[in-house]
DNA sequence: CATTATATCGAACAGTGTTTAGTTATCAAG
DNA sequence: CTTGATAACTAAACACTGTTCGATATAATG
């Protein structure tokens, strides 16, 4: 056993380097992607922000492709953190709030980061499909559960067999999460700029949500979520 | 005025030739795009394809961007002659039937041709945005109206002032839209692998169409759709 | 200390999009 | 038909890109 300075169990002086490194390149490719679009990206470039040879960097990234990969799910990752932290701070709420308020958060987080949005929900690279065991389709599935889980309270009162009520449960939050993902898309893509899109979206998932038999959440919760999200935001620089 | 082969009028040799490499070049660049993606689709294969020069092509593209637009177009041309191919076909149905039968064409043309699928709805291009006076907003348009007039026509017997309807008619439009397009978007980029789009699909556009107040459609109309779809895509090889 | 795995580098290879200068083919008018 | 203008085309070069290879230095382990 080596010396850990600081007591880390078992990770060596390199070991850290290397994370620190790994989290500086994503860092790094995460800043141009936002800026110069997935094209502008660039293994050269990466190597030059980092001062290395372009050749060190395949110690850390098996190619290109594995760097994107990796900035997948660190956006995956931030995503679901991003509606994770919204709940929290909305836990008081009423079940109706609770439902309205992860749409809100994930077209929050999606116009705040188009190019990741882009980037986790489309195919960018050449040959690159979410493998059945892979990461990504947990990390999905994080994203995805919070939301049955809400929807499932709310129709717990209503239903009472568990299997059928599963059944609905998941048919009423692919309604939902088809809706919401749909405008969001569409939104991040400029193809909503004729209209109001912020108002649409509010007003249609009102409706999906009253229409799928759940609890409405009141008038201003909209608003509030825009003043916490925006101090939350500030607070993040 | 010179010859002019076939009667054309005023084109000269040479812009027939333009026109068909021009056609030629698309043609190339989409099989290219959906063989081995967009980032495959490059400048120099193409100019090899035709057996030019890469400095070439410049004569017919401001540059792979520009051909990269040119393509957005037509696919989006592609994605209107589709849905309105099947509206033609069944042009007898009722009206719940026509509503329904857009979300079925637009799926259908979207699982068909998922690159093409993804090129016009999602920024690939670093730094492309649809200008407001361009065309890729008309050409979304046409797909878009012939939607809204169907849902207007299906509700134009329930309201009556005209103002409040086209409002409503465009909201219910938008939140159809965005159902449809969300799931498709998912199911495309392999998002709902784990369950029967298929079938979800189906289920919740009825759900939307019914909570929108749209009559429905016929029980059979999604096979019968599938039949003719299958006959059409056999027809085009 | 010696060994072994890890990290880093320079150089090279085969690509890419785009520009420039120079050449050839085609068109429209005299 | 001939002439001048315009469009089409080319080879060569430039500055890039991702990736591989062999050699060299560094850190961890026995």
């Amino acid at each position: 056993m080596t010396p850990s300075p600081l007591d880390n169990p078992g990770e060596t002086r390199r070991d850290r380097h290397r994370r620190e490194l790994v989290d500086q390149l994503c860092d790094e490719a995460r800043l141009q992607l936002v800026t110069g679009g997935a094209g502008s990206v660039t293994w050269r470039g990466l190597a030059r922000s980092v001062g290395m040879s372009p050749a060190s960097l395949y110690t850390y990234f098996d190619g290109i492709d594995a760097l994107f990969t990796e900035l997948i799910l660190r956006s995956y990752g931030a995503l679901a953190a991003s509606t994770e932290m919204a709940a929290a701070a909305f836990r008081d709420a009423s079940v109706g709030d609770q439902i309205l308020l992860g749409p809100l958060a994930y077209r929050h987080w999606a116009l705040g980061h188009r190019a990741e949005f882009n980037l986790i929900f489309t195919d960018q690279l050449p040959g690159y499909t979410a493998e059945p065991g892979g990461s990504t389709v947990d990390a999905q599935m994080a994203i995805f559960r919070p939301m049955t889980k809400a929807i499932a309270a709310a129709l717990g009162e209503d239903v009472s067999e568990p299997d059928e009520q599963t059944g609905d449960v998941l048919q009423s939050a692919l309604g939902l999460w088809g809706l919401f993902h749909g405008l969001v898309s569409l939104e991040v893509n400029h193809h909503l700029n004729w209209l109001d899109a912020r108002e649409t979206y509010e007003g249609r998932l009102r409706w999906a949500i009253d229409a799928a038999g759940l609890p409405p959440a009141r008038a201003e919760l909209a608003e509030e979520f825009d003043l916490w999200a925006e101090s939350v935001d500030r607070c993040a620089d």
